[in-house]
DNA sequence: GCAACCTTGACACAAGTGTGTCAGGGTGGC
DNA sequence: GCCACCCTGACACACTTGTGTCAAGGTTGC
């Protein structure tokens, strides 16, 4: 009962129904569909848009970014890939890290992430959990 | 003494030198620059251009995507911000997680992917180390 | 049963991406 | 000192992204 059509949806989230037939179409917002084909937005997809406009317009970036991103954590050969040449900047071709090496890394790289989240939020400790 | 042109640098990367100056226009590739400015290209430059290649070829991706996928890396803020909102996916609206839920899944993710990756290398155990 | 919605598809158009080429001026090697 | 290179900036062009509008046809509510 609480899933509008589309131009009720366009109306409460300042979208046009247009650019929701779109932010559909990249993959970032995909609302049910009733028996006869009519999108529906519920809740959660309001929200969504919602959400969505904000971190378009406080970052300065595009639906196609934020496609591309979604695409990184979906493919994982992709998500690898970049990541391994991203993090090749600025290094050394002094010989390639083994497996371990790189494990070794992440983990650290993991820690210094922990400490920094939990010294930003309460000052409650983690090692007691 | 082993840092190369631009053209040097695109006969051996299979890029034109136009295309170099490209790259470095969206901040992928930057070599040095001589006293009056010539563009180096060094051992390091050259083998990151070779890869981008393949990177870009197989899978299909764009300069920009690769230019926000670093933007992602250096600007922690959208980089949470934009986690964020692709975490929310699917997701009920049940209620707001506390940061210590958040923090035990990011924990748990990072064991299935230590795992993940530990049974696609040797099966070398991991406890050991 | 008709007005007001929904669907997909297309044309249009500005801005950005990816790439070539050319102009005007400086640098380097022999 | 000359020719081949380097630099930046610009024009050009095809393709993608983001967005509006309109057409032809189906659905829904009263």
């Amino acid at each position: 009962m609480d899933a509008l059509t589309i131009h009720e949806a366009a109306a409460t989230t300042g979208w046009s129904p247009r650019m929701l037939r779109y932010v559909e179409r990249v993959g970032l917002v995909e609302p049910a569909r009733s028996a006869k084909g009519y999108r529906l937005y519920g809740p959660a997809e309001l929200q969504r848009l919602r959400t969505l406009r904000e971190l378009l317009d406080e970052h300065d970036i595009g639906l196609s970014d934020l496609a591309f991103a979604l695409r990184l954590r979906r493919d994982g050969d992709l998500r690898e890939a970049t990541d391994a040449w991203l993090d090749a900047e600025a290094q050394q071709p002094a010989d390639v890290p083994t497996t371990e090496d790189w494990l070794h890394f992440e983990q650290e790289k993991h820690q210094r992430l922990l400490a920094a989240l939990a010294s930003r939020t309460t000052t409650h400790s983690l090692e007691t959990a």
